[in-house]
DNA sequence: GGCATATATCGACACTAGTCAATATCGAAG
DNA sequence: CTTCGATATTGACTAGTGTCGATATATGCC
């Protein structure tokens, strides 16, 4: 995967993996998780767990909140805000439309 | 990236790429496209765009159809429905709730 | 048939990502 | 201050990914 400075692209990318789209779910459903909570379910080590929600907060997922002795992340409102527009940004609707005007010229735009 | 058979995830793997979400938006865009197009606009080489949109095929992201000597590809509506459900699924509300009942305990719900 | 164009496949390369073991850091408790 | 538990960082290894050049396949045209 080549290094990219698309925030979008890096918001797509931390959230395709099945570590992290999990880990992303359970935030949704449970909302702030203690990093140990992680390290438990996934049945994955911990300094991998700990590489993950780096990746997630650099990405713009998740913030962190220290409690004492524990780490509690949280999902960032805002990119929950732009992955859904990502998503709403592909439609399939026009698609047809334009293929019923102008079919069978591959350049015609130019 | 580990080999993964969750669709889910393939899904998301096929549109976290720069050049995979541009030709996405593209056909999102304009509706069915012929693939050279794709090699021009891009600045990429024709068995790199081949490749890219094998992957969104095997991923369930388009389809391809011959007309004459071009192949139109089109986007596929299950996978635009379900990249939006997969979007609504991350949501940020559930979690103030649940932070305000029960913080302060990693693993109360054990 | 033979040729030209469009697309796919193959093989190879550099680079990146996911994982772990070992270690460091940080905060709390004694 | 020492110790302990939780988390982060480092270093290394493996495997996957994006890219390209060369080549194969397919379609249309002469």
């Amino acid at each position: 995967m080549k290094r990219t400075t698309d925030p979008d692209v890096l918001l797509l990318q931390a959230v395709a993996d099945p570590m992290r789209l999990s880990i992303l779910r359970q935030l949704s459903a449970q909302g702030p998780v203690c990093a140990c909570d992680f390290t438990d379910c996934c049945g994955i080590g911990q300094p991998t767990v700990s590489h993950h929600l780096r990746v997630l907060r650099t990405a713009g997922w998740v913030t962190s909140e220290r409690q004492g002795t524990w780490i509690y992340y949280s999902l960032r409102p805002e990119a929950v805000a732009r992955f859904r527009e990502l998503a709403g940004e592909i439609v399939v609707g026009p698609a047809r439309l334009a293929s019923a005007l102008a079919l069978a010229a591959p350049a015609a735009r130019a």
